[in-house]
RNA sequence: GCCCAGGUGGUGGAAUAGGUAUACACGCAGCACUUAAAAUGCUGUGGCCACAAGCCAUGCGGGUUCGAUUCCCGCCCUGGGCACCA
């Protein structure tokens, strides 16, 4: 039998067959060998059928999964189907039929089309995202996410798809246009679901510095977060008279003072250049700050002022962000802001080039730093002040500065001489100083700056008649070492053009240093050599621009900080903010929270119901005070009030035992208020308080809503501190508050679990708590350490208050867990509503249902999940599909978890990895994972483009179906070729005429196997060969370099004339995870009864990897002469003796001498002469 | 504009702790087998020169080095991402 004969008969689909039935690919839970987690970007089901891309990836994994089960590893290497989503919802409403039926018919088709290529999944464990049983847990985990307070409601301008008729992600818009459909987004309010991934912002970023991911990835990924340092300044609001001389420094008053035209209220900025804050000259806020309405009576152009921020909002993201466009905006007369580093009155002006969702909706405009604020400035006559100069410090031998010699600091001036008919300009030379320039010279001390310029230029060119001098560019500074003086200089420079008038020259031309002469303008650029002339000459040419580069300037006009490099200013003005209060450091992301809610049928609904009556019952907070306190001490009456003005209920009852603490009399007393306590209530305890709130979950056992201990007495103390309470406090009695605080541990698994929401807040100079006694807390506590509150014992904490505030409820209710999941309901229509209700809103007898908790009439969320959330946690269910207690065992989790091998495409690299992160570091903090991050090595599989080199569309009709290639070649032979077409990584065109290449191997393998005779043995060439091939597979699949392990194994089978069985049988083993059907069927043909998948990886042999002759080359000059063919390891004496001996290198080595010679064993000898 | 990746024969690509550039494969050419073609096998295949020797070639221009595809500096081009983010 032929291959082509193997191939016709289906014998790839026989042993397909054979391998589920023998479940050979089946991963084992807790197994014995070491484990692999190798897993594949699993795919959406789309009508149109697997891609080449598709397989490209799975093949990678497939070899590497079936190399290290070979290699004696429990492999997990699962399938599954991330079926909800947009296309097949609008699929299904095109043609009339369930999405539901679409997406079946599609996974359908999907599995056919991948168990065809042979992969060895182990489909047991298969998963789909649409599944009810596994869509319960994608619900369950939103709804930890709601209870952390991670998931909010709000009603937001967001990006809508006005075709898909729902919001999107920012992540999900590409150039201002809908990632699925391609229709420009519109900005739209709508009611939605967030997620506050910006909560972590810091872990996504920080976390990807030990992952083992390319590194493009990861700079996509900290791209997208954008952390951005910087300070946030706060400039006061005045009334401005237009009458009124604009206010100066005032020198020797306090700078932060304002008259009595302060109107009482601040702008904040946030910037990244605190040192430029000299230079700003005016300041923007976005169209939709909210100062515009505050201010709005003390306007003066109100009206003009509301049109304009009309016209802004009606705008799309990409009208609004198109850089080509005209800065636009409209000042805001009547007002002006304070510059509270000098006094300086500036104007407010609005803008859109300015957006309120980054940083405060408020710039300090720096008009010469920075490029948006300078052509604003220019456009509008804003004052402009540079703050930087430009330093040029001399770095050629010559002109370095000399450490031993004097620095002088003087004012110079550079000068354009241009001449008085032609356009050309006088240069100078100055020969032995390789200087080549314009005039220039020292400014007096009696002299103006211009009239330095007038006189160096009579001095050094004898003109004198001068037709105009106007000043080009700003100031920059100048830092070498002048030969001619012998010492070095630092500049501080402006530049003049002078035009003459005529050719008047007197002879007394100073030519002591250099010559002059006429450069015509069009060779000044390459006749001129110094650097900060060259600066000066291109703003002539080409206008001025913003000078942003922070690295090579230096601070000036900017009093404290002047002559200090931006970078240090930075630092030295943020101090300066923060000790004159009118300032401080702060952080800025571009990331955004995930809009998490979509208007669309096909979806996981929200677990989530609205229940008007619980919203207007009173929450309850109950208050425990501590050691020695009682309700109606400390901040707790004050809080009490706060709290009930904001429509809680709390209690703050004073325990009878106070000061000789017994834990049963507090629990006796504080029981009944736990019995009015829920799920949405809270508890705060205060010192000793907290750890009676501890017991009293415990005890109770029931479920509370939030929990804050401040300043807790938990945890043991040493001897030595109790000495100390007992000396502090003699007349209290510390025994009965030892035996209370650390006499019965606390059953700290039980509280975490009953507690949804836990906080401590401890103080870094509080006297009797000291945080080393909460340094062993469980996973899920929310432990903060605040600065300078002591043992909290004020009359008001409103940074409590603020927490506590932040917990009220909304009126949404949790569908209760052992309800989940909550199925998503057939219909007959499922069109988009465009109301920003899903089409779930119509199903009336779904949406109307009774509230969990009160029993009342409520209503559920109508809105679903986007496509995302499925796909956010799937690897973790892989471990344990079908758990129907937990998400998945974390028993499991902990064998299994992280995901060693990671494959997929790029274009998940800031929306699935970005929000997969998230949601296992979410996981991770409540204690159901092992690991804060899933995924330990990632692997971006390139595109594989069309024969032409372009993407491969429909439209274009130059799409490779991975069907044809199978049913023409064979699957062993396009998985093979897939792979062998280059680099996994990169993006690679496809050629239908490459893959013979693969087919043409394989048969010569398959003829090897077939004809070779049973006595034969291999030469010790081939056996080297043989083993150097098993080394280097190995290690290539190890290291996903796919193409060059089947190089490798072509190189050996092209070797091989003569083989042995023992020769065959090893090269089959590695060959196998690439054609694993042919090597299959060759080793059952071989006699062997149990699938070569049963086998061990072969071992190479060191000592039959290494040659035993050599090939040694002969350099001469680094020129290659003459190759030698000597044993290996021949040593360097002998080496260099043969080498001399030679014809070739004798001709070049003839008479010359050799000045060194090299030697690289085994490798080289390169004689130099 | 900013960030990332890359640029090697006719094509896909090998080779970088600096050490024989062009492995392997496609394609092309020639030969063998055949009446012929296909298939297969063998041989050749960067350019100049064409026997050898030599010279020139890894986007362009410099530099470091005995020696650079590899390291450094400055450009050009292609692909991907971000973009009025202060």
């Amino acid at each position: 039998m032929t291959y082509k004969d193997f191939l016709k008969d289906n014998g790839e689909g026989k042993w397909q067959d054979q391998w589920e039935k023998s479940q050979i690919n089946r991963a084992e839970d807790f197994g014995s060998k070491p484990k692999k987690y190798v897993l594949d970007m699993f795919p959406y089901p789309s009508a149109a059928g697997l891609h080449v891309g598709h397989p490209e990836g799975y093949t990678a994994t497939d070899i590497y999964s079936r190399y290290f089960r070979l290699k004696g590893f429990n492999v997990l290497h699962p399938m599954g189907w991330d079926a909800f989503g947009l296309p097949a919802e609008n699929y299904a409403i095109k043609t009339g039929t369930q999405p539901k039926v679409i997406t079946e018919q599609n996974i359908k088709t999907f599995k056919r089309q991948i168990m065809s290529l042979g992969f060895s999944y182990d489909w047991n464990r298969e998963i789909n995202t649409t599944d009810p049983n596994y869509y319960k847990w994608t619900q369950w985990i939103f709804l930890q996410l709601f209870k952390k307070g991670l998931a909010y409601e709000a009603t937001v301008p967001i990006n809508f798809c006005p075709s898909c008729k729902t919001g999107l992600a920012n992540e999900e818009v590409k150039d201002g246009k809908c990632d699925r459909c391609g229709t420009e987004v519109i900005k739209k309010d709508m009611r939605q679901w967030m997620l506050r991934i910006t909560a972590y912002a810091d872990r996504l970023l920080s976390g990807l510095d030990n992952l083992d991911w390319t590194e493009s990835i990861k700079a996509l990924q900290r791209n997208w977060i954008g952390r951005s340092e910087g300070a946030e300044v706060d400039f006061a609001v005045i009334a401005s008279e237009p009458s009124r001389a604009k206010r100066g420094n005032p020198a020797g008053s306090s700078r932060l003072s304002v008259g009595s035209d302060f109107l009482g209220m601040t702008i904040r900025v946030y910037t990244t250049r605190p040192d430029t804050l000299f230079g700003a000259t005016y300041m923007v806020i976005s169209p939709e700050h909210k100062l515009i309405e505050e201010l709005k009576g003390k306007i003066k152009n109100i009206k003009e002022v509301e049109k304009y921020i009309a016209q802004a909002k009606n705008k799309t993201d990409l009208e609004r962000t198109d850089l080509a466009k005209d800065k636009t905006g409209v000042e805001l007369k009547g007002i002006s802001a304070i510059n509270p580093v000098n006094g300086t009155e500036i104007p407010v002006w609005i803008s859109d080039y300015v957006l309120a969702s980054y940083g405060t909706g408020a710039i300090m405009a720096v008009p010469y730093h920075d490029e948006r604020d300078w052509e604003f400035a220019n456009k509008f006559d804003l004052p402009i002040i540079q703050v930087v100069a430009p330093l040029f410090t001399a770095v050629t031998e010559k002109d370095k500065i000399k450490l031993d010699k004097e620095t002088i600091r003087r004012k110079m001036v550079c000068v354009l001489v241009k001449h008085w008919a032609d356009d050309s300009y006088y240069c100078l030379d100055w020969g032995k100083h390789d200087w080549k320039s314009f005039v220039m010279g020292g400014v007096e001390a009696n002299e103006t700056p211009e009239q330095a310029a007038v006189r160096e230029m009579t001095e050094e060119t004898g003109y004198q008649n001068v037709k105009s001098i106007k000043q080009i560019g700003g100031e920059i500074h100048n830092n070498h070492y002048a030969e001619h003086k012998g010492v070095n200089r630092y500049a501080d420079s402006l530049c003049f053009l002078v035009e003459l008038k005529n050719e008047k020259r007197s002879d007394k031309i100073d030519t002591e240093h250099h010559q002059g002469d006429w450069i015509s303008s069009s060779e000044v650029k390459s006749f001129i050599n110094l650097p900060n002339h060259k600066w000066y000459w291109d703003i002539f040419q080409n206008g001025e621009k913003a000078f942003v580069d922070i690295d090579s300037g230096v601070m000036i006009n900017s009093e404290f900080l002047n002559d200090l490099r931006p970078s240090e200013a930075i630092g030295k003005m943020t101090s300066w903010l923060e000790e004159n209060k009118c300032g401080h450091k702060a952080v800025n992301y571009k990331l955004r929270d995930w809009v998490f809610s979509r208007q669309r049928y096909w979806g996981e609904p929200i677990p989530l119901v609205y229940c008007e009556n619980c919203k207007k019952q009173k929450q309850k907070v109950l208050i425990i005070h501590g050691w020695e306190g009682s309700g109606d001490g400390n901040w707790f009456p004050w809080m009490k009030r706060e709290l009930e003005q904001n429509g809680f209920e709390v209690f703050t009852p004073t325990m009878t035992t106070s000061a000789s603490p017994k834990i049963e009399k507090w629990m006796e007393e504080l029981t009944p208020y736990m019995e009015k306590m829920g799920e949405n209530d809270i508890i705060i305890g205060h010192s000793l308080g907290s750890n009676a709130a501890l017991r009293l979950i415990e005890k109770t056992g029931k479920k509370i809503g939030h929990l804050f201990l401040v300043g807790s007495a938990i945890g043991k103390l040493s001897d030595e501190l109790w000495k100390l309470f007992e000396q502090g406090a003699p007349s209290s009695d510390v025994k009965s508050l030892r035996e209370f605080w650390e006499g019965r541990p606390i059953d700290w698994e039980k509280v975490t679990q009953l507690a949804i929401n836990k906080n401590i807040i401890l103080s870094d100079d509080d006297p009797y708590i000291h945080t080393d006694t909460h340094k062993d807390l469980p996973e899920g506590w929310n432990f903060e350490l605040w600065h300078g509150h002591k043992h909290f014992t004020v009359f008001e904490a409103p940074e409590i208050l603020k927490k506590v505030l932040a917990c009220k409820t909304t009126g949404w209710i949790p569908v209760p867990e052992n309800e989940l999941p909550l199925t998503l309901p057939e219909v007959d229509k499922y069109e988009p509503t465009g109301t920003g209700e899903s089409p779930l809103v119509n199903i009336t007898d779904w949406v109307k249902t009774k509230c969990p908790i009160c029993g009342g009439e409520a209503h559920r969320e109508t809105n679903t999940m986007p496509q995302w959330a499925g796909s956010s946690w799937y690897w973790l269910r892989f471990i344990d599909p079908q758990n129907d207690k937990v998400f998945a065992d974390l028993e499991k989790l902990k064998y299994f978890m992280p995901v060693d091998v990671y494959v997929g495409g790029a274009e998940h690299a800031v929306l699935h990895l970005l929000y997969g992160r998230f949601w296992n570091m979410v996981l991770y903090d409540l204690g159901y994972v092992p690991q804060e991050e899933p995924f330990t090595k990632l692997v971006n599989q390139g595109m594989i483009l069309a024969e032409n080199g372009e993407k491969m569309s429909k439209s274009q009709g130059n799409v490779i179906n991975p069907d044809d290639q199978v049913k023409e070649n064979g699957a062993d032979a396009f998985r093979m070729y897939e792979m062998f077409m280059g680099p996994l990584e990169d993006a690679k065109p496809w050629n239908t005429k490459g893959i013979i290449g693969i087919s043409r191997f394989l048969e010569k393998v398959w003829n090897l196997v077939n004809n070779f005779s049973n006595d034969g043995t291999i030469t010790p060439e081939l056996e080297i060969l043989l083993h150097k091939t098993i080394k280097k597979v190995g290690e290539d699949i190890e290291n996903m370099r796919f193409n060059t392990a089947i190089s490798a194994m072509m190189v050996l089978i092209n070797e091989s004339k003569v083989v042995s069985k023992e020769f065959v049988e090893k090269f089959l083993i590695i060959l196998a995870p690439f054609a694993p059907h042919m090597t299959e069927e060759l080793w059952n043909k071989l006699g062997h009864k149990e699938s070569i998948f049963k086998e061990a990886w072969p071992k190479y042999d060191e000592s039959k990897i290494k040659d035993e002759e050599i090939e040694l080359v002969i350099q001469i000059n680094g020129k290659v002469r003459a190759k030698l063919k000597l044993p290996v390891d021949i040593s360097e004496a002998d080496a260099i003796k043969l080498a001399k001996e030679d014809d070739n290198v004798k001709k070049y080595l003839e008479g010359a001498e050799i000045k060194k010679t090299i030697f690289v064993a085994n490798k080289l000898i390169s004689f130099v002469i």
